[in-house]
DNA sequence: CATTGTCCCTGGAAGC
DNA sequence: TGCTTCCAGGGACAAT
């Protein structure tokens, strides 16, 4: 499931690949990914651009073309994007060719992930929060984004017009380093616990980078290499194994439809 | 506005 | 073995 550690990795390791490459071909094969957009019209505004950026902001990736437009991409909880993939892929959703032979493709299992060609790409990512591994993400601005909300937590974390690019797995994970229970409020967070998720969220996702990401579901890096982050989680996946701290068995709770999992002891409510 | 619930989507796992 | 049902979850959207 890409999150913010997944996308960075994409991005970091797709940059030196397609800078500066023309895109001379496109294929779309599964017209559900490019929304509303007529795949000719996808297909014509992409043909002839160079890519001169690629970004991430949240869990999109950005690529600015020549021409002005930008190309957005979010692989929501099964997409991959290779480069160079050997052989026929079966959930190929769009293919793009560049002029010296090589290819990028957005494979898509479940079919969820969502393609995006347009002239501001404020209208895709424009109310997405503030950005975790940013240095203006302080333990303050964190306070004030949490003051006087009544849902849980974990909600509060996965919300991405507050905090952009946290995910199930790896909230799981900063509220555990934290100690902090998914179902407290976040109005209700101490400065003592509010400072401790603060440094958990940059540590664990910093962590998890240096690790190239979680490969948990179907996440592949674009040369179709894994990540070794979900090797280091201690409670996101791990119902009914130990607490690596305190020995007791994990437990998962269901939070707005998500999987939370957590140490009962570790995390306490009050 | 804040919060909560539903839906999309598919393949693997569980149950019968 | 083979069929059915459930489940995973990011984010758009509707309802409250």
């Amino acid at each position: 499931m890409p999150e913010l550690p997944e996308v960075e990795t994409i991005k970091n390791e797709l940059l030196p690949l397609i800078i500066g490459r023309r895109i001379t071909d496109v294929t779309v094969v599964d017209t559900k990914a490019t929304q509303k957009l007529p795949s000719q019209e996808f297909r014509s505004g992409l043909i002839g651009q160079s890519i001169i950026s690629l970004e991430r902001r949240g869990k999109y990736l950005i690529f600015h073309l020549s021409g002005g437009r930008v190309l957005i991409i979010h692989l929501r909880m099964t997409g991959s994007l290779l480069f160079d993939p050997e052989g026929k892929d079966k959930y190929a959703r769009i293919i793009l060719r560049f002029e010296d032979g090589h290819s990028m493709v957005f494979t898509d299992r479940r079919r969820l992930g969502v393609v995006y060609l347009t002239e501001d790409e404020n209208q895709v990512v424009g109310r997405l929060g503030i950005e975790p591994l940013n240095s203006s993400f302080t333990a303050a601005e964190l306070a004030k984004r949490l003051k006087g909300r009544t849902a849980p937590i974990k909600a509060l974390l996965l919300d991405q017009s507050i905090i952009a690019g946290l995910g199930n797995m790896y909230a799981d994970e900063a509220l555990f380093a934290a100690r902090i229970h998914p179902l407290k409020r976040g109005g209700e967070l101490s400065s003592a616990e509010i400072k401790r998720l603060h440094r958990s969220i940059i540590e664990i996702l910093s962590r998890a980078i240096e690790n190239k990401g979680a490969s948990v579901d179907t996440y592949k890096r674009p040369d179709g290499g894994l990540g070794t982050a979900h090797n280091e989680f201690k409670v996101a996946h791990r119902l009914g194994e130990k607490c690596p701290v305190c020995g007791t068995p994990i437990e998962r709770i269901v939070i707005r439809n998500r999987g939370s999992y957590f140490c009962p002891k570790c995390q306490r409510l009050r």
